[in-house]
DNA sequence: CTCGACTTTGACCTATGAGTCAAAAAAATG
DNA sequence: CATTTTTTTGACTCATAGGTCAAAGTCGAG
């Protein structure tokens, strides 16, 4: 017996998460979300409180779903022995099979280092937490300055996640990454 | 004798390549710009017929900033002989010191790939020039791919413009992509 | 069938933002 | 100086966007 919800908040969810995904947070109406989800406006509002609230749940689903699928994986999976190479695997791998979560992600994360405001507190440490993860993992394979490097990283893979499909393949990312981990 | 256009012109699109540069198109307002740039509002319609216009002029200029500086470097600048090096040095070197101007293109950018709204043709072309020269120069150290390649160096040494101050050094750019160019 | 709780919406409020315009203020010109 | 031209602004319009609310629909329990 699960919590249902009736389906209509994850409808909203999904819509608000399309529409951040290809536009930015000013530029995106609970008008768009409405037409996206095929529903009235204050519908909306049934369930979620405001528009940055339906943001951060829209950016939290698409973030969850990047930690899972980076920090998930078995850590040997033949070829790719070497943990940090594994986790580039990963998150590439996310960006090939999200993209659409990736650019939420990508797209808005800056707001929260540039807007002191409070109110993205809670989203930004999470972040800064998956890159603290990921900068861990790298620390094994490179010599210094791994947090920057982690984030470099992150940023790198989620900015072709920014560009229109087939411009920047993960191919390319994979490429450029991977082989600057050589030593 | 120059044409004066009396200063305040360049007052009012220095200040909206500020605005741009820290937020996106449609979390900039008109007011926003004025006051930044000390001006009534209405003002800024006697120099510029629209936002848009506004935006494109103030994205113009920090562009041609740009082309300026990675194609108008003396072509032997001692250690870096390479061409390819010797261009993408020049690309960091334009992270490091005009940041702000890199920003507003690189915030921006996709805009014009996902509207296709005749509106951003013109500067769509342009940068696509850029990218373009970009690849020829780096075609001659590459294997194969360089137009991918070459979108893909551009977009990572943009992408860590857009990151807070401080938190991706140019160097760490540098380390990476340089690193990714060697056989 | 009806009552009450939950869900959905039309109509509305208020704020903000792009853009206009006529009039005031400054410069320039004679 | 007086007048014409250019620059600047206060006071608007109109559209849109976030958010509210009371009323209308829906639906299961008794």
């Amino acid at each position: 017996m699960t919590i249902r919800t009736n389906g209509i908040r994850e409808i909203i969810l999904e819509a608000a998460r399309e529409a951040f995904s290809s536009k930015s947070y000013g530029d995106v109406s609970m008008e768009d979300i409405a037409k996206i989800a095929n529903v009235k406006k204050p519908l909306i509002y049934y369930y979620f409180p405001s528009k940055s609230e339906l943001f951060k749940a829209a950016w939290d689903e698409a973030f969850h779903k990047l930690e899972d699928k980076v920090f998930g994986v078995s850590e040997n999976d033949g070829k790719y022995v070497k943990k940090a190479k594994s986790l580039l695997r990963s998150y590439i791998d996310f960006l090939r099979n999200d993209r659409q979560s990736l650019r939420l992600i990508e797209r808005e994360k800056n707001r929260f280092y540039s807007e002191q405001g409070s109110s993205w507190e809670h989203i930004k440490k999470e972040y800064d937490g998956f890159v603290n993860r990921v900068a861990d993992v790298l620390s094994s394979e490179i010599d210094s300055n791994s947090a920057e490097y982690a984030r470099a990283v992150t940023d790198i893979v989620g900015s072709s996640a920014l560009l229109p499909d087939g411009q920047m393949s993960p191919d390319t990312v994979e490429l450029i990454i991977i082989k600057s981990l050589a030593r």
